[in-house]
DNA sequence: TATTTGACCAAGA
DNA sequence: ATCTTGGCCAAAT
């Protein structure tokens, strides 16, 4: 199994680091990207998007790096929602203080 | 195997 | 501020 590499370790290792980030934290898919080394900041959002918002990450606390907050596959206005309960104030389609609220990896 | 798609990003007009 | 263009990477078709 696993003749793959880092093609599939890439998928794990989002989930990995998204797992890490505490409610009331978001992140942005090229902090993602770039924790891993790599710049697929698509490759981040095209894999949370293929995996249900399943119980194990939280794929909510995921948000552009503008702020915007992005897609969500339950929809970005239930996406919002999330973020709101968790704490985090969203303005006009947008999160308010990003990088206050941004988890940092390393 | 090759092409297309997508929950993105940065820079240019 | 908005719109367009090019680039990036992995997964699906």
């Amino acid at each position: 199994m696993k003749n793959n590499t880092a093609a599939r370790d890439f998928s794990a290792q989002c989930y990995r680091l998204l797992s890490m980030v505490p409610a009331g934290k978001v992140t942005t898919y090229k902090e993602i990207a770039a924790a891993l080394e790599s710049k697929g900041y698509r490759a981040v959002g095209n894999a949370m998007n293929r995996n249900p918002d399943a119980p194990r990450v939280p794929c909510h606390r995921v948000v552009k790096s503008d702020g915007s907050i992005g897609g969500y596959a339950l929809g970005q206005q239930r996406k919002i929602s999330l973020l709101r309960a968790e704490g985090i104030s969203i303005k006009s389609g947008k999160v308010e203080d990003l990088e206050m609220h941004l988890f940092r990896f390393s």
